[in-house]
DNA sequence: CGCAAATTTGAACGTAGTCAACAAGTGTGG
DNA sequence: CCACACTTGTTGACTACGTTCAAATTTGCG
């Protein structure tokens, strides 16, 4: 039984030692409840902590001066977050709830600590963060070059794969989660066009949408209109270094 | 005598220990010169080698199946690329020389002892993917939710900075050294946009342009028409663990 | 010098934004 | 348990920012 969410995630990809479970269980022996539209993080602040997500789902974003929001990245239980506002004076993203949420939250030394003792688990963490640069690539490349129906197909098919299901593979059905304001915020769209792809979707039966779930009909045709990769595949790791223990 | 471009950036933010010096150094052993124009890595092949680039510009890409083209990044001297495709069977992104450049390249291996003999050098690699995933951010916020002249604002500004110059000191006078239609990728626009935009800048008084060259007059209110943040300012490092040696 | 690439400009078009009004949910307190 | 307030979703009409297409001009380079 594991005790970490963050080592849940690592396992899938190399067997973790007795020693690297054991580590990574400190991260997570604190446990705290949040509330859904609860602020975890404020733009600017100092960002003292790190946080393992537990259960429920987050975003992080910035506010812009003229008041619009830019969603940068959706959540998910087992994500480690504040990585990046660890390293400044003044943290550069908010992170909030989305829904109620399950949160633990360790201090930088224990990172550090984590670096020196276990180089394995380093290596893991900048290969997350890197599946994770490349997550934001691909949609750096979605804003600037594609379709506004494509950017929301490509969030469809990335909420599909990455929001938590009971057995484990993605489910064609799924609760939406987000408001059309918070898909435009992520798109870069407003609300009103957001509505508007939503609905060309299901008029293309691409998908279908009944009391905030939604059905992926066709998610090969979602996908090509889409250019969705899933990130989270197709990882080569057989040159990390050996795992202490 | 820096032996090593990396360790160069690198010793801008901590004091390098003589041992952390030579293990950087052999990162740089072999040095290879390349052609403007020439591509480094191409999208899907797999990514062998990390690279460290050592002279000249650089930029990271990926081309969508309409054939247009975004521009991920523009690398300067110092910068370790490579890292993304490491760790994938398939590169997500391509590498290509903006200018006659000179790299070094060593394999994963290589890093990955890097991580077990050197904790305080790998947390300083994480903070360097951290400072660009952060940059990444600010492009996909300003793709998301910035005007057409921002987004080439913050590109001046930006290059500006980051642009290599004799004192170390950021010029207000550069070589432009891209083509309005690499802007144009760069920023999500058309070439023809980009031009439209420049010139609009130049009526603006914040920038002047001549033989290629652009001259930023007034870097305030350009950084405030543009959002822009220098995110290689501002560092917390205090949490780093202990140099080796 | 001559050619190809890059820049510049104008005109027409289209995607997405804005504004406004209404409908449908959702939650809260009386 | 219902009434009311507020948020969210939906639709239409109009607007505007950025694209597309085309052609002329300049620049850089072999």
């Amino acid at each position: 039984m594991p005790s970490s969410c963050f080592a849940e995630v690592l396992g899938e990809h190399v067997e973790l030692t007795t020693a690297e479970r054991h580590a990574l269980a400190v991260l997570e022996e604190r446990k705290r409840d949040i509330r859904r539209g609860a602020i975890l993080q404020r733009e600017n602040d100092p960002g003292r902590e790190l946080y393992i997500l537990r259960k429920g789902l987050m975003m992080s974003y910035v506010l812009l001066d003229d008041g619009s929001r830019q969603i940068l990245r959706f959540l998910f239980p087992g994500d480690l977050i504040g990585v990046s506002s660890m390293i400044y004076n003044e943290a550069p993203e908010s992170l909030a709830a989305l829904s109620d949420c399950t949160i633990s939250s360790f201090d930088k030394p224990a990172l550090s600590q984590l670096f020196v003792a276990h180089p394995r688990l380093a290596a893991l963490i900048l290969v997350f963060n890197q599946i994770e640069r490349v997550v934001l690539t691909d949609r750096l490349a979605a804003l600037g070059r594609t379709s506004a129906k494509a950017r929301v197909a490509a969030l469809i098919l990335d909420l599909r794969n990455r929001l938590p299901t009971p057995g484990k593979q993605p489910s064609d059905t799924f609760p939406l989660g987000l408001t059309q304001e918070e898909i435009g915020d992520a798109t870069g769209l407003t609300a009103v066009h957001v509505n508007r792809m939503l609905r060309q979707l299901e008029e293309g039966k691409l998908i279908a949408r009944e009391a905030g779930r939604v059905t992926v009909h066709d998610s090969r045709a979602l996908a090509r209109a889409a250019n969705y990769v899933n990130r989270y595949e197709g990882l080569e790791l057989g040159w990390l270094p050996p795992a202490r223990d």
